[in-house]
DNA sequence: GACCCTACCGAACGATCGTTAGGCTGACAA
DNA sequence: TTGTCAGCCTAACGATCGTTCGGTAGGGTC
């Protein structure tokens, strides 16, 4: 997000350099996610920034290239975290311990970003398929992610059962953003938990503990 | 013109008394689960199945009622496998082999009525809300179906673990529509199996086995 | 024959959609 | 002062949307 600023210091009333594109981002992609993406009119997210439709079009090409780069930041959000949760691996911990930072990783992503994120789960199977195409290299990308670490943390598992599990573990973590509030429900460190221990031991040893 | 279609040509040449109808929920069911709601005209949905666009509104009032009608039937055959499954209940069956039998039955009501269940999972977040307050009924009346039996073969779990099981188990069992196909992978049976074995026991004990 | 009812159709309505053309304004550079 | 440019605007375009109106064709009943 460097490189802004590059000229004048912006001592108070002007706008921010780029931040009405950033506002449009923010705005749709909440639209999006709540009222769905053919559901949302350019005059809708125009009004939401208190704008006026073609002004939208002065930064983005498209509502299509909006939607776009919507699905790309969110793509970035999830792959940042992975990444980050990866390079801090210790050298001693257990599979399970090493899942459960995942987890809790895509956890954060997820509503740390819920927006941008959200938008890969409810209206992505929607999106036109030209909008498709672009995202799915990085949807692609983050899968093989996924596939590789469940490949390493149980190597038991056969490619098709690990195809299964990756899956089942998506469609927990993602399905969250429907029914898990953070603000209200305790940490998502503690829902990770929840899950990998789930996961890993079964409901038996979970239910008589937390 | 050329629509005089000389209708002596077949020997059985008359459609089914309702035919039209159903021809249009089902058409309209698939259409709607592929494209979205809002992404699917009428024109298109008359077009699957022949017709034109006001031939619609012969069967139904709009095209919001429409799908009211679809939600419904998705409730349905979902509700009504879960009735048929608890009618089978065994006196000296486990807790575990009652969830089985009840995720089986929810799989098979999911994957036999796809394009109506599917509905439910993916377009109802979108839906107008006139078609959301009246499909809200049916869907609560099923959730406390599956709270009322996930407290009852797991009493030691509080309410509100209660509700994490039972949302994160929907999470799964749902997100089966986008990745399992039972044609080809194997039975919705050895599915269930592997669900409830995992939530029960956990991956240490699936995962050497099948 | 007359009558009715179901099923469907062509044509059009007003509304809303994504998008574009062209213009205004204020900040800044020369 | 003059020019440039980002940022935003009004107004309008053609397309498509859900929906309605006024039919027509054919089978069943009397």
């Amino acid at each position: 997000m460097a490189l802004m600023t590059s000229s004048t210091a912006t001592s108070a009333p002007s706008p921010e350099v780029g931040d009405g594109r950033r506002r449009i981002l923010e705005a749709a992609a909440e639209l999006f996610q709540v009222r769905g993406y053919a559901e949302t009119s350019i005059r809708t997210i125009a009004e939401a920034v208190d704008m006026r439709a073609a002004s939208i079009y002065h930064h983005f090409d498209s509502k299509d290239a909006l939607l776009t780069e919507i699905l790309a930041i969110g793509m970035q959000a999830v792959t940042d975290a992975f990444d980050a949760a990866e390079s801090a691996v210790e050298a001693d911990e257990t599979g399970a311990q090493r899942l459960q930072r995942h987890v809790a990783a895509h956890l954060d992503a997820l509503f740390g970003h819920k927006a941008f994120t959200a938008a890969h789960v409810t209206v992505f199977p929607f999106v036109p398929a030209a909008v498709r195409v672009a995202s799915v290299e990085d949807r692609d990308r983050y899968e093989a992610r996924w596939t590789d670490l469940l490949g390493s943390i149980a190597p038991e598992l056969d490619p098709s059962q690990v195809r299964v599990v990756r899956l089942s573990l998506f469609g927990v973590m993602n399905s969250t953003l429907d029914w898990f509030d953070p603000a209200a429900e305790g940490s998502l460190d503690e829902l990770a938990s929840a899950f990998v221990s789930t996961l890993w031991n079964g409901l038996g040893t979970v239910g008589g503990g937390n």
